[in-house]
DNA sequence: AATAGCAACAACCGCCGACCG
DNA sequence: ACGGTCGGCGGTTGTTGCTAT
C-alpha cells in the first residue's frame, strides 16, 4: 500500500552515527562516489538506510561544510532571506556558502527565532508584534513572497533593505545547488563565495557593510553563490588498492592546514577520539594532514 | 552531589517533485 | 500519459549536554 519504504526497516541501524560508520561513508564516497544513495549503505558495508547516508552526508561530512555557530553578519542574512523566502531552508542555505539547511533551519529555531520576539518582531511574518494580527493567509511566507516577486516595488517591511530589486528574477531562478559539482563551479565557487565568506568572518558590521554583504549575495548570479563543491563523481581508482591521493578530490583551499579542519568539523567524535594525534593547531585545525590518504583518515578515525 | 528543567543540535519521517522507462 | 524510483525538502522528534535548584 502506498509508497515503497526507502529502505528495508528490518536490520537498519538508527541514531547517532559513530565514528566508524562516518569512516566508511567518506571512504566510499571519496574512492566511488554516490551513484545512488540506496546503494550506498550496502556497497559502503554500512547497515544505515540511504536517506541517512545522504543527510549525513550533506550535512556533516561534506568537505565543504562550515562549521561553528553563525556570525552576526550570517545571522542577519539569514533573517533577510528568510522574510523574502519563509521556511524554505534550503534556499536560504544555499546563499550561505558552507551552510547546510538542517543547520540553519536548527540555528533559526533555537536561536533566531528568540532573539526576534525578544525584539517585539514575529518570527513568522517579521512585523513588529504589536501590530494587529493578521489572517493566517497574510502570513502566509510563500504568499508575502510571491506578492514581492510579482511587484518588486511593493514596500514591506520584509523588503526595507532589499538591496537591489532588479535582483529580484535573478535571485528567484537561482538553481545553485550545495550539491552541484563540477571543476569549474568548485573553483570560481570558492573565489567568490571565500572571499565574501571571509569578508562577513572579518567582522564586517555596521549597516553599511550588511548591505555589501547583501549586494554581494545578489549579484552575479552566474557565478552560484552556494558554497564551494567538489567532484565526488566515481574516480578511477589509481592503484586498484586504494591509497590514492584523496586531498585532490577538495576544494583547494589556499591554506592547506585549512583543508582538512572539516574532518573535525564539530563532530561527536569528541577530542579523545583523536588521542595520539598531536596534530591539531591552536585554532584546532589538523596540521599533519598533508597528501591525506585513505590509509590515513583510517588512522585519524 | 543529585536531579530536574532547558537548550541545542543531530537525525528521522513523510511528503513532494523531477526524472525515466 | 502513467507509474515507479530517487533525491530533496521541511517539520518534528530524540538525544545529549549544560545550568539552575
Amino acid at each position: 500500500m502506498g509508497r515503497q519504504p526507502c529502505c528495508d526497516k528490518s536490520g537498519v541501524k538508527k541514531g547517532p552515527w559513530t565514528a566508524e560508520e562516518d569512516k566508511k561513508l567518506i571512504n566510499f564516497i571519496l574512492t566511488n562516489g554516490h551513484c545512488c544513495w540506496r546503494a550506498v549503505p550496502k556497497l559502503a558495508g554500512l547497515r544505515r538506510c540511504g536517506k541517512s547516508c545522504r543527510l549525513r552526508w550533506t550535512n556533516y561530512l561534506r568537505p565543504d561544510l562550515k562549521r561553528g555557530l553563525l556570525s552576526e553578519a550570517e545571522e542577519q542574512l539569514v533573517i533577510d532571506l528568510h522574510a523574502r523566502l519563509g521556511n524554505r531552508w534550503s534556499k536560504i542555505a544555499a546563499r550561505l556558502p558552507g551552510r547546510t539547511d538542517n543547520e540553519i533551519k536548527n540555528h533559526w529555531n533555537t536561536h533566531i527565532k528568540k532573539k526576534l520576539l525578544k525584539m517585539g518582531i514575529d518570527p513568522v511574518t517579521h512585523e513588529p508584534l504589536n501590530k494587529p494580527q493578521k489572517t493566517p493567509s497574510e502570513h502566509d511566507p510563500e504568499a508575502s513572497l510571491s506578492s514581492s516577486q510579482a511587484d518588486p516595488t511593493s514596500e514591506s517591511p520584509a523588503n526595507t533593505h532589499q538591496p537591489n530589486n532588479a535582483h529580484a528574477d535573478e535571485y528567484n531562478s537561482s538553481s545553485s545547488s550545495p550539491s552541484a559539482s563540477s571543476a569549474e563551479n568548485c573553483c570560481s565557487g570558492r573565489d567568490e563565495s571565500t572571499v565574501l565568506l571571509e569578508y562577513i568572518c572579518s567582522g564586517g558590521g555596521g549597516d553599511d557593510d550588511q548591505s555589501f554583504l547583501m549586494d554581494s549575495l545578489w549579484v552575479d548570479e552566474s557565478q552560484p553563490a552556494g558554497p564551494p563543491t567538489f567532484d565526488v563523481s566515481p574516480k578511477e581508482n589509481p592503484s586498484g588498492g586504494g591509497g590514492g591521493d584523496v586531498a585532490g578530490l577538495f576544494p583547494s583551499w589556499p591554506d592547506e592546514n585549512e583543508s582538512f579542519s572539516w574532518l573535525l568539523g564539530g563532530q561527536d567524535y569528541g577530542i579523545h577520539d583523536f588521542d595520539g594525534f598531536d596534530c591539531f593547531g591552536d585554532d584546532g585545525t589538523m596540521s599533519i594532514l598533508d597528501g591525506l590518504d585513505l590509509e590515513m583518515t583510517d588512522k585519524i578515525f
